[in-house]
This record gives C-alpha cells, sequence and structure tokens, in this order.
DNA sequence: GATATTCATTCTTATATCGCCATAAAGCTA
DNA sequence: TAGCTTTATGGCGATATAAGAATGAATATC
C-alpha cells in the first residue's frame, strides 16, 4: 500500500480512518495514559478530565481501529496498547510540530 | 513533546490537529498526487474527481498544517509537498493495516 | 437475593466538516 | 479596457462526531 502504486478510494478510507483514530485529544490523552502501561476503565477516568461514558466510547474507537486491546477481570476492563507503532507516529508528529515552531518563537530579540 | 511527561490539553490539541489533516481521504489522494513531484490546483483538480473548490480547500487545510508549500507562478499555484515526513506516517500506518489485515485476507487456499 | 461497582450503549444536543454552487480576486492576453 | 483563465472564498445542506445524561448489562460483595 502506498508503496508504488496510487491507492484507490476504499484504501485511502481505511488510511484516513486509522489517521482519524488519532485526531482527537481525547484519544491522545487515553494513548498517553496507556503508554505508561495498561490501565482499567475507571483508572483512565480518573486520571482524564471527562465522563466514563465518553472514556469508554473513545476506548471503542481505538479498539475498532486495532490501536488498543483488552481483556476483562472481573468487573473491570483493563486496556492496553496493541502496538506501539503509535507511539513511533506521535514521536513523528512531535517532532515536525517542533521543527516547524522554532522558526517563530526562537527568535526572541 | 511526548517524550517524558504529559502533554497539556493545548499541545495535544495542536497533535491532533496534525493527525487530523491526513483524516481525510480526499486531502491523501491529493498528497498521492503531490508525491510524484509539484503541481498545479488545476492539475490536482484534473487527475481527482471533484470539484476545484474542493481541492482548493482541503489545499489551505494542508497548507495550514504546514504539510504543503505553494508558490506563484502566473495565474497558477504551484502546490509541493513541504516535508517529506509525511510519507513515512502514511508508510507506517499502511504497514499496520497489512499487518492487522493478514490475518483473515492472507488464508487464500 | 439485594445492592453496589464497573463498563458499555442509546439518545440527544452542539459543533465541525465535507462537498457543491456561485462568486470574488488576481493575473494573462487581445 | 474587456475578456479569459486560474485560484480562493463565502454560503448552504448533509453528514459525522464529541460529550453529557440516562440506562442497561455483567460481575462482585454483603
Amino acid at each position: 500500500m502506498l508503496s508504488g502504486m496510487k491507492l484507490n478510494p476504499a484504501e485511502l478510507e481505511r488510511v484516513a480512518s486509522l489517521f482519524r483514530a488519532f485526531a482527537e485529544p481525547t484519544r491522545l490523552a487515553i494513548l498517553q495514559e496507556l503508554k505508561a502501561g495498561e490501565r482499567s476503565v475507571s483508572e483512565i477516568v480518573d486520571s482524564l478530565h471527562t465522563s466514563q461514558a465518553n472514556v469508554s466510547k473513545q476506548l471503542k474507537q481505538l479498539f475498532d481501529a486495532g490501536v488498543v486491546s483488552r481483556r476483562k477481570q472481573g468487573t473491570q476492563v483493563i486496556y492496553r496498547i496493541a502496538d506501539e507503532m503509535i507511539f513511533e507516529l506521535c514521536r513523528m508528529v512531535c517532532e515536525k510540530l517542533n521543527r516547524d515552531a522554532v522558526k517563530p518563537a526562537e527568535l526572541k530579540f
């Protein structure tokens, strides 16, 4: 895919869909929490400033995108990162943001 | 950013915003065209199946995100990739999609 | 069995965005 | 100047999605 010829609309949609998983601050915040290790839903809720319902919904999106995996443990559900590739993506994006920000911010008289 | 401590909401929003630039099929299609080299707006329009107005607006979003740059040449505007990092991102995303797809799709008798 | 805890789902509202149409703006050419 | 080409922008309708409230489902505890 995307290695020589062009992707068709369906393939482009799949690529876009995965990028979309990272395109919301709440989901990125969740991934940031999971970076330190697996977490239950309520642990994630406690560490963020949003409702349990919202966390659950965002986790579902991440799960459907194959970004996180989960297991049940009694009454709680433990989520964890399913593919470390995510952090490499975030690292590259942050590096670009830093590159772009240097220009207007670094010339401080 | 994202290298040790956690990003604050404003920083998360900036990261999400850059991911959002890649989260639409039309913008990905435009980037695919630009991968082969710089293109004028009308050339991009001819290669895609959408209106000139739409192409122009998507290009603006890519420009604002720092993904493409542009120069004027008479009446036309030539766009080009501003940061090759983009293709590395797309490559990693495609690899993940292929990894995930291998399971049910690769077993073809 | 009754209650509490944890998580997922449905419904609703507010907001954002895609894509089209029409039009404006800028630059070429006659 | 008038007209043509190329690009950008504003308005509009349709669709998507984020987040809150309420509820349902599953499991643990008393």
